[in-house]
DNA sequence: TAGCTAATGTACGAAACGGTTCGTTAGTAA
DNA sequence: TTACTAACGAACCGTTTCGTACATTAGCTA
């Protein structure tokens, strides 16, 4: 029994690390977070997961509040950084709006833990974004770009006039959202699972179908009344 | 102070009713859960705002698992009993997609509790409805609705082929339910609020919008290569 | 090398929480 | 009218849970 665990563990290199104890607290409580929700999360449960003790959630971070609103900054920021990096304004507008919807498609696939930090936060009606000052008013890179190849489209002719960049993101991302945040639920009622990995072609295909047809559309300058709120 | 503050608190009727009871005891609990989630609901707190003692909740349900079931099924049972009264079968398939998508647009908009139950429900993996046998291989009556609608749509040549209904009713309720749910971390991210009452009924278009493009657009057979997965 | 401070561990407390025990009463049927 | 049971209320109980008081030490700096 000479194996040391941890290779930080080993005699000589130093115990005290603030840095990684405070990243390693974050890390453990995302997780947790994530699998319990704000409030079915432990605050002894993170602790017990990581090489320190609870007293140093309370030192670095004040108490589970906190905690939580710096898991979701780090959350947001890790998708934010990612968006950065787009890079489809060389492409044709019909082709850079399939490539960004795609790329949100497979973002929210690849992180579902995230999808449910989201939608843990939505349920407390985002009050923690509403209290931290680096979420609060925070523009998404992915709507300038939008915005961009929306512009191009339109110029060129080959989408319909009036879509607005937000309102698309919000279709894109409820598309990505919903079969990743609802699966259980969806899973259960109508034996489908959306996130099989069998049907993922299929529905990464339809969002960039779905945006495509409703962007290049004719649209109907005055169709007449519509159907009624009943 | 002679008021009687319950009609029911009179004199002479009758203090006991199992059913007014249990009944209370679901609505109560069902505000309490879509405010607070599961675990953040509180048992003492239902049993403070009903007429009765927490000692009834056990009585009548079990447990806090079981009482959070039961509202999910009486929830679901509501909807579903809305479902079935659907009559868009006389219209033409374009106006009935469109009738029937605005329908569930909707249903969403007036049900926010409903909204907020389900994603609790899916933080929990659905563990609930799994043990429900009520809610396990339910069937719901808007699908069987959309499958007759697709058919008819198809045999007239004003859809494209090989859309499934399942897949259509996921595309659908992905835009209702994001625009709900997540309409506060979309409001405080984006500083739009996509329940505002002013936007209401251009949501509403666009929902029809996109998914009669959907339907409509010319499906491309075989478009060659799309976007590889990065 | 002495001393200072940031960083960390231990142990515990008070309140909240889900659940239960025990007793009581309204309504009903014989 | 009595006796029985479904329906109900009050008080409580053990555990969990967030948070803190207090002690300790690693590592840097004068």
């Amino acid at each position: 029994m000479t194996t040391t665990e941890e290779p930080s563990a080993r005699r000589g290199t130093r115990i005290r690390d603030a840095a990684r104890t405070k990243a390693e607290i974050l890390a453990v409580a995302t997780e947790e977070f994530a699998r319990a929700g704000y409030t079915g999360a432990r605050v002894d449960e993170i602790a017990a997961r990581m090489r320190t003790t609870k007293r140093m959630i309370y030192y670095y971070f004040g108490g589970k509040e906190q905690l939580f609103t710096a898991v979701l900054e780090h959350s947001y920021a890790e998708i934010r950084s990612k968006e950065q990096d787009l890079d489809v304004e060389h492409l044709d507008p019909v082709a850079a709006i399939r490539r960004l919807a795609e790329l949100t498609f497979d973002h929210h696939e690849a992180h579902p833990d995230f999808i449910r930090l989201v939608s843990i936060e939505n349920i407390h009606e985002a009050e923690h974004i509403a209290a931290s000052q680096t979420l609060g008013s925070l523009n998404s890179p992915a709507i300038d770009v939008l915005r961009r190849i929306l512009d191009a489209g339109r110029a060129q002719g080959a989408f319909s006039a009036d879509v607005d960049a937000v309102d698309l993101h919000a279709m894109i991302s409820s598309f990505c959202f919903f079969r990743v945040s609802n699966r259980h639920t969806f899973g259960a009622l109508f034996g489908r699972d959306l996130t099989a990995a069998s049907e993922r072609e299929r529905y990464r295909r339809m969002l960039g179908d779905m945006v495509i047809a409703y962007l290049t559309a004719p649209r109907h300058a005055d169709q007449g009344p519509l159907t009624p709120d009943h």
